[in-house]
DNA sequence: CCTGCACCCCGTAGCGACTACGGGTGCAAG
DNA sequence: CTTGCACCCGTAGTCGCTACGGGGTGCAGG
């Protein structure tokens, strides 16, 4: 039965130490076993829920959204319809900031772009944010 | 010389009024002068300096950025090139924000779209974060 | 005049998801 | 035996607000 330190759970899945014992306090990670002197003692399952944590996280998901897929996870039963709704619902927030984002793009990019003719009278940075609401 | 209080300012800026007292405490809106009875009296400069202040974090400006800003759009002469850096640091940002989105919502759609199909054996959603076993 | 209400005062704590700090201890190599 | 790293723990800081609680102020209606 391999056992790992805290410090090579945290390397095998690409997480700071730190992190993992952020996640222990907040219950996203389990209480492990101690080693006599006290120390945390985890096996491979714990790194794979590690790593599962960590590329949901990688993919924007919530720790709340996390909690509910590790929960579907776990028993065999068809929950593939669940895991869908929370994969979708994440979907549409992405979408939602990649909109916002590519809007904010255009209009960062235009107004850097009209500073770059040399010392107009004014600066179209600065007039940009003067002005209200989006040109 | 009509003056405004906390409220009328943040209704005039389109800011939660929470919100510039805690601009005042991080000494990002000036301290104002008070009445008799101890309240905030604004005038016009300061509904022009939150408005620009909201612009800006529309705009995704962080607090530091916006100071530096604030300093530039100060003295007359304003310094185009200096507010052009920052915006265009800014935008820089937006676009590495943007790609990462961008990649994400493919991931994310696709993996949605293949579970559609009814129920597989596998889910897709489970799948992609890599199916750990029991926690 | 008095009451009721909206608005304002202040300090403090909470959010999400970590990250950093500081002082103390376990363990293995030299 | 001693060095030195890895780990232990609790706490506080990050960013940009937002919320809460227990008061005080100012003004209109009765």
């Amino acid at each position: 039965m391999p056992s790992f330190t805290i410090g090579q759970l945290a390397t095998a899945a690409g997480v700071n130490l730190e992190t993992v014992r952020y996640y222990e306090r907040i219950k996203l990670m389990p209480l492990p076993a101690r080693s006599a002197g006290g120390r945390r003692a985890y096996d491979e399952g714990h790194i794979r829920r590690l790593a599962f944590i960590r590329r949901a996280r990688e993919l924007g998901f919530g720790i709340a959204q996390i909690r509910a897929l590790l929960a579907l996870a776990e028993p065999t039963p068809a929950p593939c319809a669940e895991a869908r709704e929370i994969a979708r619902e994440h979907l549409d927030e992405v979408r939602a900031k990649l909109a916002d984002l590519v809007k904010l793009e255009h209009i960062l990019a235009e107004t850097v772009a009209r500073c770059a003719g040399g010392s107009a009278p004014s600066c179209p940075v600065l007039d940009i944010l003067e002005t209200p609401h989006s040109p």
